[in-house]
DNA sequence: CTGAATTGCGAAAACGATTGCGCATCACAA
DNA sequence: TTGTGATGCGCAATCGTTTTCGCAATTCAG
């Protein structure tokens, strides 16, 4: 059915080799004439010759093929991501293999070792967890990784990541300024890089203001929207409800915003909200919400590059470290209680 | 480095073909007794052996890997969708190959060539265009295809599709029955199936109550957000502008907004809006957009269920042609011109 | 004890490409 | 005529699997 090299060897009468060589560029190297050159060339243009890219990868170890490992794809940010990944990979030749972890480790573990018989030549990951067993063994494998948005502790590789603290910091202290005291936190998964560091800077934000947290508004277990409900419904049936809410990522916030309107509440009037993860339709929102904005173009344009780097450099590379700042998009969904 | 079936075989002392048998559980068929098939498999697991999946797929010519094309997937509808896609697929044990085409037929052609090439089990794509072309030849190819979302005239293929005529209808219906007569329409890419139903949905519409449509009402020309603010500067700019704006899509709506709020209206009171496509955050907007919902879910499972039954039964099925139906959910982006 | 049937496994040929090595052929100088 | 380089290309191994055939060894019936 499809094309091979021997159709178009037995259709020039030239060999197999001689046939690849020309189909490789190596004409002159090999010394090949113009002459056969051209009619190969014609013969291949004719069979509409397209390589069978398993047997070149099987030959030559390479596939011109990178996996993208992500929590969740529908997730806006990781869209965003990942489109700007694509194409960038596309552009230099490799298509992309996405998989989706769902946050789950175990599911991140088989699609790693899935990555890895497929023979990808490089693969941008974002973690979930905090036990880098599986990762640091992929690491080891010599296989090209660029860690994005998220890393873990003690570990050399290329990272590619936000300062969720200071990011966090921003929007916390934001509503501090604010006048605000009973500020809740709700939080994504545990035990996630991002996620930790985004509690942190929550919590020092606090400090730095000299004021307690409350254990209590610190809730939250995961990444889902879900989460963001049930956590916003607890939290407004508190005794002493929060004034604000702080979400740490946006599939949280719309189900804080379920949870909010459902109760006939009103932003900022009745409750304020700040959220981590600035989603296209923010501005728009029926209160326009504050968000941390964090910079996906730039980081899937540099998780490329270094990947990229570091499969030509085959290895030799030394490794980078990449953090970019977020910014605080201030719009009107934080009340102001000092006036 | 990779351990491959001859470590197993002059590990155990057996032949790669013993291998190769017991670790496909050929083992009874090829009569292996218990004893050398526990070895075998215990080696195997302490070396933990992966097989590769080049190797096998240059064999086997099946590479457990299937393609998705599509316009863009940091597009909320396509993200969702592709979700679902591969989600489905990998629980059947496929991997997925996500290409965008950024509405760029010449794109998707090499695209799908390149899939080809890696030899895909199949493809799911959501074309761009009306010229089918290339489509033709690939549903020609024996390849299995399920066509998602868009179609052509003429074509004998699995198609999943949304009745995009009756929910366009529905929505410019809805503007008509609440007093709307001058209707403004921000259409996608012109010839693609998915826009050209829709555009004909408001021309109807507009004929079943009678009222000739404006063809100054008629604009936009692609899928960007950009083209949704351009259109709707121009429209509001007219001397005689609509009373709503009927987006055929997500990113359009999010131009639309860009340009509506810049010029401080307000919606539905200065302008009604109403959009196909209702993302997550639709509920939520300044003002609740009233939007035609397509069943994404259904439309990646089906699409998965299509494509693994074609896989399966290697181009003996007859195709299928699945039509799902849009629901239009009515908020409050329009305002009723009757009282 | 012999021949047939069964059991258990190995050899080797694919799959389609890449590549190190080396073999012809030819021109030209000696 | 013979030796020497250059020129132009083919042979065959290789990548890791799957799979067709077939062969030895064992078992079993007669």
């Amino acid at each position: 059915m499809t094309v091979t090299l021997k159709d178009i060897a037995s259709r020039t009468g030239f060999s197999v080799s001689t046939v690849s060589r020309v189909l490789n560029g190596g004409a002159e190297m090999y010394r090949i004439s113009q002459k056969t050159r051209l009619q190969i060339e014609k013969v291949a243009q004719e069979l509409k010759y397209r390589p069978n890219q398993l047997a070149r990868g099987l030959r030559t170890k390479k596939t011109q093929a990178i996996g993208l490992v992500i929590p969740d794809i529908s997730n806006p940010f990781f869209a965003h991501v990942s489109r700007v990944v694509q194409v960038g990979m596309y552009e230099a030749g490799y298509i992309l293999i996405v998989c989706n972890t769902d946050e789950n480790q175990d599911t991140e573990i088989e699609q790693i070792q899935l990555l890895r018989s497929k023979g990808v030549d490089g693969i941008i990951i974002m973690p979930v967890g905090l036990e880098s067993h599986h990762i640091k063994e992929l690491l080891n494998s010599k296989i090209p990784v660029v860690l994005l948005d998220r890393s873990f502790k003690d570990i050399s590789a290329n990272l590619v990541l936000v300062d969720n603290y200071t990011g966090s910091r921003k929007a916390v202290e934001y509503l501090l300024k604010n006048g605000h005291r009973r500020i809740a936190i709700i939080q994504g998964l545990t035990n996630t890089s991002t996620n930790d560091m985004r509690v942190k800077g929550y919590i020092d934000a606090h400090q730095a203001y000299h004021i307690e947290v409350d254990e209590n508004l610190i809730v939250g277990k995961d990444y889902r929207r879900e989460n963001g409900y049930i956590e916003t419904k607890y939290l407004l049936n508190l005794n002493n409800p929060p004034t604000a809410i702080y979400s740490t990522s946006d599939m949280i916030t719309l189900g804080i915003l379920d949870a909010i309107f459902e109760d006939k509440l009103s932003i900022p009037d009745d409750i304020s909200l700040v959220s981590f993860d600035d989603v296209d339709y923010a501005p728009y929102l029926i209160s326009p919400l504050t968000a941390v904005h964090q910079p996906w173009q730039l980081m899937g344009e540099i998780a490329v590059k270094l990947l990229l780097k570091d499969i030509k450099s085959s290895g030799q590379m030394e490794k980078s470290r990449i953090e970019l700042k977020p910014v605080l998009n201030i719009r009107k969904s934080v009340k102001n209680l000092n006036t």
